[in-house]
DNA sequence: GTGGTCTAGACCACC
DNA sequence: GTGGTCTAGACCACG
């Protein structure tokens, strides 16, 4: 079963994209497998504390993304194989870097800069 | 004068909430000081290619903040202390640095990954 | 045993009014009669190919509407007179006979034309 | 400005479809022609009593069968031809006829007697 | 219990 | 003012 433990919710970016993004972050750090069971819409929206349409969204998109397998009355399962990871972690990687990068670079930082601060908060 | 010349939009966020975002980080950087003056909102719109309105909006909450001064009819300056500056700084690292560390930590990148993406998307 | 051969399943309305919509029409048409025996749950949903709980639901409120009389254990059956069956009757031509009038005269389909269009599609 | 003034809700089916059905049959009947205007979603909405979303989920699959065009912060306008009118045409004749030949055959009526009531209750 | 759909209300961006 | 989207709650059909 799919863990969200350590979902965090944001006010910034709509909910069923946040819980999208959980769980392509889960497929990229193998965290989450092929075969894997999904929480119901009930079960996740309740322990989000938001509406099962909203968890039903995220599960809709995936499937379309072809991630995901659902079946009325049965329960949802990760479906995955090497080329959909591959294309996830593609992805993600690009859609964060830039969002790191446009933030440094709002702020001003230079990209030798960007590779000193990485460097150096790394650790904790 | 404010400049947006690295503002890159993005389409997850509300347009009026990543304007807010570009000055805040400006803020923190030290690029936009205490009296600096922000473009008009005919001026911006134009530049972002977004509708007047949507700068209107972001502008009135960063009045509503305390962080800019408009008048009718004359221009708006940025109005600073270091109480505010530090404001910011506060709700712009619990909201960013906070996202790229977990979402890095989530899909299990290592260090040196993480310098080689930079490295890699830096360019555009 | 009330018959279901001429029972047609359309997608636009619940399927459980569907099956109450049949069973008045028959009783509007004078082919149900009270006492007639109703098909078990089991053997309808199997005969239109839906789910038990679906023929459960439309069993449930026609007996809510005392219109069938259910044993547990037992079979079901028809439980008519006189003046269920003048409020079924005249519930349904307000439902059914002023859709199809209305339906036609907002088209401006003439008396010739309708009766064209019986005649070709009857068939099937 | 197409008129709803004909329009009468029913419970029975969904409310977008039952809006969509209202137009096609203005369409068919030639009383709403290509570039006539929509009343906007909240005038709708309000004038019917039903959500906004309601009304634009009604434009938004008709405008899929490309019969409206919808541009942001426009009104709504018809787009008709004279394939578009026929394709219409015959596919509310079909499925009128299909209603009316399913209710009567499951009142127990032959395709001879339907000619006849046909015949017969159409005047008033 | 499961997933799918319809209706509802608030907010966003645009003209 | 306009249309588009996100979140919400209730209901339907299915296992």
């Amino acid at each position: 079963m799919i863990s969200f433990d350590s979902f965090k919710m944001n006010d910034d970016s709509p909910i069923y994209l946040q819980i999208i993004l959980h769980i392509k972050r889960g497929i990229v750090a193998g965290s989450i497998c092929d075969g894997d069971e999904l929480p119901s819409r009930r079960v996740l929206s309740s322990l989000l504390g938001v509406n099962p349409n909203t968890v039903q969204k995220a599960y809709r998109i995936l499937e379309e993304e072809e991630l995901v397998l659902s079946r009325p009355g049965a329960k949802s399962y990760m479906q995955l194989d090497e080329d959909k990871t591959e294309r996830v972690r593609s992805e993600l990687l690009e859609n964060d870097a830039l969002y790191i990068i446009n933030s440094m670079r709002q702020m001003g930082i230079s990209k030798a800069e960007a590779l000193k601060l990485i460097d150096r908060f790394w650790e904790e």
